[in-house]
DNA sequence: GTTAAATACGATCTTTTTTGTCGTATTTGA
DNA sequence: TCAAATACGACAAAAAAGATCGTATTTAAC
């Protein structure tokens, strides 16, 4: 659960709109469908999901919509990517606890260890992308380039 | 295509399984079904591809099989994915230039930016893993005592 | 109060992607 | 000549992703 799906595109160009807006002006999902070709429904959903969590705020009836809910710039992006797609797992045998045992070959498997690393790498470096970061700070703002954590991948296999 | 998927999983088993042999030695297709459980047919077709790419070298006939063929060290992850699932591209709007135009959204796609950046950092981490560093260097660490008992297919399994 | 516009959400259908299998040809050592 | 291996195109099955439908609920405006 890794690349960037429809999901999280809706998600990301949600926020990218929301967050152009001033305080408490709310977006309704037909705004983001017409501004965007984003299918309603699905972007719909995906909406639902981010208010549930609180990343949006949403006010319902007429004139409703969504509003930014939380500090994009302590939203990391692998907490919006869990939030829609679940724990950021580069293959089957990392997943949830519920998938856990999902791949047949674990136990005869020769590469547990470095798909687990790569794993964690990528987690770390989602961890530390912010939303706002990703997206862009419109303000003057320096931009703090984040960086994959850097090799040593034997150094720090016990960290 | 950034995920770890099954073509992937069967090269760095193999990879991993060849580099454990003396140089020269080869390793057929069954011998790694056998060891690790993967499907013949669709294992055989991953190592085909890399024997294409250079990365393994084939021996055809009766007692034949697959070595290395490069030196893992200066092999990227980039250039071992893109051999087996093109370009890394982490969203359909960056893909090969084939799928350049993919995304019906773009021209209205506000995300686009964001996007080719998160790519570019995920690709320049690739880039910089070679597959030796992935897999785990048998050196300093786990240099292996004068030459141990070559047929270790199971001392192999990690898991 | 009625209506219109919006969110809420479960269920299902469709499409796409991924993965595996089959059939056949070719190579090569014994 | 046979057996064991790679080579490879074509197809089938399975899984995942994505879109859509139906209905309920909320709320402002009239």
């Amino acid at each position: 659960m890794n690349k960037i799906n429809r999901k999280l595109e809706y998600a990301l160009i949600g926020l990218k709109h929301m967050r152009a807006k001033a305080p408490g002006e709310l977006t309704s999902v037909k705004e983001l469908a017409s501004a965007y070709g984003v299918p309603f429904d699905a972007a719909s959903r995906v909406m639902q999901v981010l208010a549930q969590k609180g990343v949006l705020i949403s006010e319902q009836g007429a004139h409703g919509g969504y509003m930014i809910g939380r500090d994009l710039a302590r939203l990391s992006y692998a907490e919006l990517s869990e939030i829609l797609l679940g724990k950021v797992a580069i293959a089957r045998c990392i997943g949830d606890s519920a998938d856990e045992g999902a791949c047949e070959m674990r136990g005869s498997c020769n590469i547990v260890t470095p798909v687990q690393m790569l794993n964690r790498k990528i987690n770390e470096f989602y961890r530390g992308l912010s939303v706002a970061e990703l997206l862009g700070v419109p303000s003057s703002k320096k931009k703090r380039e984040p960086e994959m954590p850097q090799q040593n991948f034997e150094a720090e296999a016990e960290a």
